[in-house]
DNA sequence: CCCCTTTTTGACAATCATTTTCATTTTCTC
DNA sequence: GAGAAAATGAAAATGATTGTCAAAAAGGGG
């Protein structure tokens, strides 16, 4: 329950897209906040570790971050320019990915599935 | 056609799993190429740019790659331990990702689904 | 074959996100 | 309030990947 870690959180909650270690810094420094970039990335894995946001990777293999409405399993549609998500559900998904590792005899079977695409938004302009 | 990157795409399609730069890199300097690491990163990025080879992301953001059977679009269920990767189809998934993204308005939706999990061969160990 | 242009190659330096280190500050506990 | 434990952040280290640039290889006429 570190103060830092909660300036983090909040940071990210107010955020509707994907966020990068780094943007959060700049942002928390834009707003006036004497963090360290150390400390945002130690405060992103915690939360990361604890299940309290999602992370994924882009295609440049940078890792963004995002605090989720849902607790749940479940997947997201990103805008590809603007990164903002939506959450999204696919049972069907899960089930096939469970029963395509079973009949090819792996276990422990775990998958990633996200939807990408331009918003309505970013379509416009 | 340069003889550098058909040696890539050689080494590339004597392996099972997925395999990054830096692996090539050690597996054809300990076969006694004398290949630079730039040339193997030039390589798979053209080979990968092409379509010839398959890349993803592992946890820590470093991208492997793989030379397919298939060069349609498909997925791949990977061993978490041996990276062995066995390709595999989901015509369901393909329709759901469209639909979903199509039912929040956005446009150019592309997926990305992987498959994890520990395959027999490593779970007998 | 030889000369010249174009492409490819590879050693090395530069980037850039992320992690480590370590000394300082803050928080907890008693 | 004192002392131990956890959190913080500045700066250095790491490690994959990319950029630079001069040398080497490949083509293509003549």
């Amino acid at each position: 329950m570190s103060t830092r870690r909660e300036t983090v959180r909040q940071a990210l909650t107010g955020c509707t897209g994907f966020r990068s270690a780094q943007d959060l810094y700049a942002d928390l420094r834009a707003g006036g906040s004497k963090i360290g970039l150390t400390t945002v990335y130690r405060a992103l894995q915690a939360l990361s570790d604890s299940g309290e946001v999602d992370v994924l990777r882009t295609d440049d293999g940078e890792a963004v971050y995002r605090a989720c409405d849902s607790e749940a399993h479940h997947h997201h549609l990103v805008c590809r320019k603007c990164s903002t998500a939506v959450e999204i559900e696919g049972p069907a998904v899960e089930e096939w990915a469970a029963e395509v590792g079973a009949r090819h005899g792996f276990t422990g079977v775990t998958h990633t599935v996200e939807v990408f695409g331009t918003c309505a938004e970013c379509a416009r302009s």
